[in-house]
DNA sequence: CCGAACGTTCAAGAAGTCTTGAACGTCACG
DNA sequence: CGTGACGTTCAAGACTTCTTGAACGTTCGG
């Protein structure tokens, strides 16, 4: 193993951490990183199990993972054989989920104020929850149109 | 346990479910859905404990992890006596850990590019994920200040 | 000085998640 | 057909995180 071999899994190790504190799992952030620097840009699950150390059943379930998080790509190759690479300019994909559980936030706030109506401090706190919540998800939203417009190439699902 | 306290109960849950989503567990989700829509808005440990059935020493805990990240205040009393409510218009606080985590997402991007120097293709995904990130972070790092702006009571600490 | 109330810490157990080897189904190729 | 390569699934084990009761230190009131 080499110097250059050594950074490549240093940078490897550190999207695993990074997808961590993201909100995955470590290995989750290893195949991303690896995609990330790999060449050639399209690999199959062998050459990412092998790549990385995991087994192929790991490499099975996360890449399939990623691929819902819009992370990564399938191509179907012929026959069986399919490769995954990093798709460019997805990244307002990730924000969709980001952009829903603002919503579910804002949507229990109101379940909140309902309950209790009768109270005036209870409301204060959950108005207030409520206000950030929605601000953020319309800010975010705003954000992901205009990334779209500069990045054409991502629009392959619009945002409702 | 009449009809108001289960539609308490179901609202507390589901701020669980909603904070694992977010990244935590769910019982600190439970106890910030308990201090939403607590009377009185402070509360010791114990009654926070008490109020969801869990162990005092859970809740130590948790709201220790709650208070470092700016979704609770600890308000001291007399003598050992504590007790936590919600701070109001705090929301930033809890911004700062995204856009961080963002900073890092740049950082690491930085290095990778500098790994595949000799590349081409690899330099396209490394400079899409970090230029997505930094306009990430710009993104809410302006969005933070002018939610601070707005609810000048939040600025407890400002952003650098 | 004593006792009660409170929050903190710790080790142990419970619960959940992650990872894997092995078995399987499918397809291309000879 | 038969064989090999590939991705998928499953049950089992390893591993990590969560939760708790009990023991402890501190503070207030008597």
């Amino acid at each position: 193993m080499d110097e250059q071999d050594i950074r490549r899994r240093h940078f490897v190790d550190q999207m695993g951490i990074l997808m961590v504190r993201s909100g995955g799992s470590v290995t989750m952030g290893r195949i991303l990183g690896h995609m990330l620097i790999c060449d050639p840009p399209e690999q199959s699950l062998s050459e990412i199990a092998d790549g990385l150390g995991i087994s192929k059943a790991s490499a099975s379930m996360l890449t399939r993972q990623l691929e819902q998080l819009g992370l990564l790509t399938r191509v179907p190759g012929k026959g069986r054989s399919t490769t995954y690479r990093m798709p460019i300019g997805n990244w307002t994909e990730v924000m969709r989920e980001q952009i829903a559980l603002a919503h579910l936030f804002v949507d229990l706030a109101d379940q909140g104020l309902d309950l209790v109506k009768g109270g005036s401090d209870e409301g204060e706190r959950l108005e207030d929850l409520r206000g950030f919540y929605q601000e953020m998800a319309d800010e975010m939203t705003d954000f992901a149109r205009r990334y779209e417009a500069r990045n054409p190439q991502s629009a392959r699902r619009r945002l409702g």
